[in-house]
DNA sequence: GTGGTCACG
DNA sequence: ACGTACGTGACCACG
C-alpha cells in the first residue's frame, strides 16, 4: 500500500495541473460583469453564462488534467457568519442571482465537473485544502477566484487567478508567490495580516477603520504579523495608526480570523473524478440549449457536427441545371437556395432526394430556375421573400391561385412556431427540427464581414447547399409541427401568400419628392440652429442637448429644476418629465421643441433622403418574421413611423406622393383593436355599443360614467379612450394612473367601474390570463400562437408582464392577422381584375394604395370590401377611406 | 453594443 | 417591497 501511493506520488511528478475554482466568487463577478440575459422561459442566464465563458478560457488556455468547483454549502457560512452577526446585516442576493446557483451546479454536473462543499466550512477552505494536498501530490494548482483572500494560498506551485472586467475584455492577473510579494510587498501568509488590519469590504472583513492598504503594508513590513506588531504597539507611528489600532484590537483580531483560510478542514478530493474527460456531453449541450447559451454551442458541436458533418451530403458544383438534373428533379419536391448580394444573383443550390448541387451564376441560370420551378412539384425555402426577385415570376403569371402554392418557406414557418427568436436561421432550423449541427454562416465564413461576391466558391456552395437542404428536409417536421399547433391553415392561407404580397409592396415601393424632403430639412435646420443659441444663453454655457446625461446636468443640478426622476444611468429627461417644467422654465420649452425638431431632421428629413433610390422611390424592408405578435415590421427605412400626430410632422407626410397620373387611395380600420376585443369576449353590452355607436371612446365614456352621450366632455373622452387603451395593453392601475396624471386609486376606480359595465371583458381578460399560465402560450382568433415564458417566472415583475402580454397578445395578433387576410385579397383582387393600382404600404390599420388613374372608385370598394369582409366578427369591422395627391392628404 | 429618447400603431 | 402600461425601429451619446 505504502509503496503504491509513493509511486503514485512519484507519478505525479510531472506537469499535471488542476484547476479549483471558487463557484460563488466567480458566479457573482459573472452576474455583476455581465448584463441581464434570460432564456425563452424567464429564467436569469448572466451569472452561468459569464461563468462558464471564464471557465472555457482558463482550460483553453492552461489546458489542465483536472478540475474542480467549490461552493459554499449556504450563505452565509461560518466565518463570515461571525461577521454577519458582529455588523448586523448581511446584503442579500439578489434573487436573480439566487435562481442562477442551482442551474451553475447543474451545468457543472451535467460536465461531470465535481462540486466540492462541506458543511460548516467555505470554498475558501476546500479550496485551500485541496490546493495545499495537490501541491504536496506534486501537481500544479490554479486557483480561480475575485477574491483577494486567496492570495494566501499562492505559491511555487499554486497560481492565484483573478479575473478583472475591463473595457477591452477580461483580464486575468495572476499571483504566485513572487507577484504577491511584488504587488503587496508581504509574502501569501501575509496577506491574511494585511486583511486583519485593511479589512476587505468585497469579502466582508472590517479591518481595521481608517486603515488602508499603504498603512496595512507598513506595519506588517515591519513586524510581520499583527501578534508581534500589538506587541510593539508603542512603537507604531504616526500616533494616529497606534490610536486606531489600540482601540480596535478586537476587531483587528477578528479579522484575522475571518481572513485566515483553514488548509486543513475534513476534506479530500477524490482526484479521479475530477479528472477532465469530455465536458461537452450531451447533457450539458441540452443544457446550453436551453439556457439559449448560442456562441457556446459550437464548442459542443464541435465534436457532433464533425460526426455529423460525415452525415451531411456533399454539396456538388456544376455549371448549369442540366438536361439529366432537370430530368431527375421533375416532379419532386425540391430544396432552393438563392444567393445574392445588391440584386444581383451569384449562384443558386437545389436540393433533392438527398442529393445538394450548386450552380454558380450564369447568364442562363435565371431561365433555368424557372423551368425548374415549373418542373417541380414544391420548393421549398428559407426566406423566400429575399429571393424572389431571381425567380423571374412575371406578372400574368402572378396569379397566386395559379402557382404560388407551389412554395413552402421553413423560416416563415419556424416563426410561426416560435415567434420570440431573433433569427431563423439554416442552422438553428436544422439544430430544432432535423436535430442535426450543421456549420452556420459564421463558422464558415468567419467572424468578419464577408463580401459574398467575393467569397470562395467552395464555401459558398457549402452554405447555399446547407440552406437548400435545411429547407428540403425540415419541411415534413414544420409541416408537421404547424398541422399539431393548429397554425397550418394560418400558414397556407395567411403566411405564404403574404409572402408575396410582401415582397410586391416592397418591390413597388413608394415615390418621394427629394427635392422637397430637402427643403423640409432646411427648413428644420435654420430653426434648429436658433434654438440651439437660446439654449447655450438660458443655460448659460454650451453643451450638447442631445446627450441625457449633460442635459440633465444642467437641468437638474445647475438649475435645480423639480421632478428630477432617475433612470439607471442618470436623470430622465424624457418628454413627459420636460412638459412639467415647460411652463416654469422657458429653456425646457425650448429644449422640447429642440428635440422635436432634431428628430424630425436626422431620422426622417436627413434618414429617408438616403433611402431613397435611382428610381425615386424609398423601398422599404416589411418584416414578415420579427413581431412577437404577428405584426408586420418595416425597416430600411421604418415608413411605420412616419409622423403624424404634430402639425410639423405630418407635413413631411406631403413628400411622399403617386407617380404622374396616379393618385393615392389610403384605408383604415377605425379601432379594430377594441372591436376585436368585443368580440372576442362577446360581452353583450359592448358589441351592442359599438354596433350603434360611431364614437367608441365618447359612447365607453358615457357608459362606465354613467353620462348621458350628449354631455359627455372632451375630458371624460379622453380619459375612456385611455382606459380604452389600458385594456387593450393588459390594463395596470399603476400605468393607467401614469398615463392620465391621476392617483393609482383614482386608475383603480376608472378600471372596476369599467369592468362592472362590461363584465363580459373582464371575464374574457382572465380567461386569457389562466389559458396562457396553462398552456405557456397565448392564441389570436386564427390560431397564431404567441408563447409567454414569462408566466413562469419566480421574478414578480415578470409574471405581472406575462400577464399584460397575455392579455394584448390575442388582440393586438388578431387585429394583426385581420389585415394580412385583407392585404393578401386586396393583392389578389387588384391582379385578378386586372388593374394597375398596387398596395403600397401597410400600418396596422392602415392600407395605402398607389392607384392608377381611372380606378379610384374600384380601389376603394376593393378596399372596404376586402378590408370589411376579411373576417366576420360580431362587431362590424368600419374602414374609413380617402384619397389623396399625397400621403399628408389621403390619411 | 447598450441605454435613453421618440416616431408610429 | 417592488416598479409597469402592448408592439415596433432609428438616432444619438457614451463606454
Amino acid at each position: 500500500m505504502k509503496a503504491k501511493k509513493w509511486f503514485r506520488k512519484d507519478e505525479m511528478m510531472t506537469d499535471e495541473k488542476i484547476v479549483l475554482i471558487d463557484g460563488h466568487s466567480i458566479l457573482n463577478r459573472a452576474f455583476y460583469g455581465i448584463p441581464t440575459l434570460t432564456n425563452g422561459e424567464g429564467l436569469h442566464t448572466n451569472a452561468v453564462y459569464g461563468f462558464l465563458n471564464i471557465m472555457f478560457k482558463i482550460l483553453d488556455e492552461e489546458m489542465p488534467q483536472y478540475l474542480a468547483v467549490a461552493f459554499d454549502l449556504h450563505a452565509p457560512t461560518f466565518r463570515h457568519k461571525m461577521y454577519a452577526e458582529y455588523k448586523g446585516t448581511r446584503k442579500p442576493m439578489p434573487e436573480e442571482l439566487r435562481e442562477q446557483v442551482p442551474l451553475m451546479k447543474e451545468m457543472l454536473t451535467r460536465m461531470k465537473v465535481p462540486l466540492m462543499s462541506l458543511e460548516g466550512f467555505e470554498a475558501d477552505d476546500l479550496i485551500g485544502t485541496v490546493s495545499l494536498s495537490m501541491e504536496q501530490l506534486g501537481l500544479h494548482v490554479s486557483i480561480l477566484s475575485g477574491d483577494r483572500d486567496l492570495l494566501q494560498l499562492a505559491s511555487d506551485k499554486t497560481m492565484v487567478r483573478i479575473p478583472k472586467t475591463k473595457m477591452t475584455g477580461t483580464e486575468i492577473e495572476n499571483y504566485h508567490t513572487q507577484d504577491v510579494m511584488d504587488r503587496y510587498l508581504v509574502k501569501p501568509e501575509g496577506i491574511i495580516e494585511l486583511k486583519a488590519l485593511m479589512g476587505d469590504s468585497s469579502d466582508n472583513i472590517p479591518g481595521i477603520p481608517g486603515v488602508g492598504e499603504k498603512t496595512a503594508q507598513k506595519i506588517i513590513v515591519q513586524y510581520g504579523n499583527i501578534e508581534n506588531a500589538y506587541e510593539h504597539l508603542d512603537e507604531i507611528k504616526p500616533a494616529r495608526t497606534q490610536k486606531l489600532m489600540r482601540e480596535n484590537r478586537d476587531l483587528a483580531f477578528m479579522s484575522k480570523t475571518l481572513a485566515t483560510i483553514d488548509r486543513h478542514a475534513p476534506f479530500e478530493l477524490d482526484l479521479e473524478s475530477a479528472r477532465i474527460g469530455n465536458l461537452y456531453t450531451p447533457e450539458a449541450l441540452e443544457m446550453c440549449k436551453r439556457l439559449e447559451f448560442k456562441n457556446m454551442l459550437p464548442r459542443f458541436d464541435a465534436s457532433a457536427s464533425q460526426k455529423a458533418a460525415d452525415k451531411l451530403p456533399a454539396v456538388q458544383i456544376v455549371s448549369d441545371i442540366g438536361e439529366t438534373l432537370r430530368a431527375r428533379i421533375s416532379g419532386k419536391r425540391i430544396g432552393l437556395e438563392l444567393i445574392s448580394k445588391d440584386e444581383t444573383l451569384l449562384g443558386a443550390a437545389l436540393a433533392f432526394d438527398d442529393q445538394v448541387y450548386y450552380v454558380p451564376s450564369s447568364p442562363s441560370l435565371s431561365g433555368e430556375l424557372k423551368e425548374l420551378m415549373k418542373l417541380s412539384a414544391e420548393i421549398c425555402t428559407l426566406d423566400l421573400k429575399e429571393q424572389i426577385l431571381f425567380l423571374d415570376i412575371r406578372e400574368e403569371e402572378a396569379d397566386p391561385a395559379l402557382f404560388e402554392h407551389k412554395f413552402f418557406d421553413g423560416a416563415v414557418a419556424a416563426y410561426l412556431l416560435d415567434p420570440l427568436r431573433n433569427d431563423y436561421t439554416y442552422d438553428d432550423i436544422a439544430k430544432d427540427y432535423l436535430s442535426m449541427m450543421i456549420p452556420s454562416f459564421e463558422e464558415l465564413f468567419g467572424k468578419k464581414k464577408i463580401d459574398l461576391r467575393t467569397a470562395d466558391e467552395k464555401t459558398l456552395s457549402l452554405y447555399a447547399g446547407y440552406q437548400a437542404l435545411t429547407a428540403l428536409f425540415s419541411r415534413d417536421t414544420l409541416e408537421g409541427e404547424l398541422v399539431e399547433t393548429g397554425m397550418s391553415d394560418l400558414f397556407d392561407n395567411v403566411e405564404m401568400p403574404l409572402v408575396f404580397t410582401l415582397y410586391d409592396m416592397q418591390k413597388e415601393g413608394i415615390l418621394v419628392r427629394a427635392d422637397e424632403l430637402k427643403a423640409y430639412g432646411k427648413r428644420l435646420s435654420s430653426r434648429i440652429s436658433e434654438l440651439e443659441q437660446k439654449i447655450y444663453q438660458e443655460a448659460g454655457e454650451k453643451f450638447n442637448i442631445n446627450s441625457p446625461k449633460q442635459l440633465g446636468t444642467i437641468l437638474f443640478e445647475k438649475k435645480h429644476m423639480p421632478y428630477a426622476k432617475k433612470t439607471k444611468t442618470g436623470y430622465s429627461t424624457s418628454a413627459d418629465i420636460l412638459e412639467k417644467l415647460a411652463p416654469e422654465y422657458p429653456l425646457v420649452g425650448d429644449i422640447l421643441e429642440y428635440r422635436q425638431l432634431s428628430k424630425l431632421k436626422s431620422t426622417y428629413a436627413d434618414g429617408l433622403a438616403a433611402f431613397i433610390h435611382e428610381d425615386g422611390r424609398i423601398h422599404c424592408k416589411f418584416n414578415q418574421m420579427v413581431t412577437a405578435t404577428g405584426r408586420i415590421s418595416s425597416a430600411d427605412p421604418n415608413l411605420q413611423n412616419i409622423p403624424v400626430r404634430t402639425e410639423l410632422g405630418r407635413e413631411l407626410r406631403k413628400v411622399f406622393i403617386p407617380k404622374e397620373g396616379y393618385a393615392f387611395v389610403d384605408a383604415d380600420y377605425s379601432q379594430i383593436e377594441l372591436r376585436v376585443l368585443a368580440s372576442l369576449s362577446g360581452d353583450e353590452n359592448l358589441i351592442n355599443a359599438y354596433r350603434e355607436a360611431k364614437d367608441i371612446h365618447a359612447i365607453t365614456a358615457s357608459q362606465v360614467f354613467h353620462i348621458p352621450l350628449d354631455q359627455i366632455t372632451p375630458a371624460d373622452r379622453r380619459n375612456a379612450k385611455a382606459v380604452n387603451f389600458g385594456i387593450v395593453y393588459g390594463i395596470s392601475s399603476f400605468g393607467l394612473a401614469n398615463d392620465l396624471s391621476i392617483t393609482r386609486k383614482e386608475a383603480e376606480q376608472y378600471i372596476q367601474q369599467y369592468f362592472r359595465t362590461y363584465p363580459g371583458i373582464k371575464k374574457f381578460l382572465d380567461e386569457c390570463v389562466s389559458s396562457a399560465k396553462k398552456k405557456g402560450y397565448s392564441a389570436t382568433y386564427f390560431g397564431r400562437r404567441r408563447p409567454i415564458p414569462e408566466l413562469k417566472s419566480n421574478n414578480f415583475m415578470q409574471r405581472q408582464f406575462g400577464e399584460r402580454v397575455a392579455m394584448n397578445a390575442p388582440i393586438q395578433g388578431t387585429a394583426a392577422d385581420i389585415i394580412k387576410i385583407a392585404m393578401n385579397n386586396v393583392r389578389c383582387r387588384l391582379k385578378r381584375e386586372g388593374l394597375k393600382s398596387r398596395l403600397i404600404i401597410q400600418v396596422h390599420d392602415e392600407l395605402l394604395i398607389e392607384t392608377a388613374p381611372d380606378e379610384k372608385e374600384a380601389v376603394k370598394k376593393i378596399l372596404c370590401e376586402e378590408m370589411m369582409g376579411a373576417v366576420h366578427l360580431a362587431v362590424p369591422l368600419e374602414v374609413e377611406v380617402e384619397e389623396g395627391k399625397n400621403w399628408f392628404e389621403a390619411h
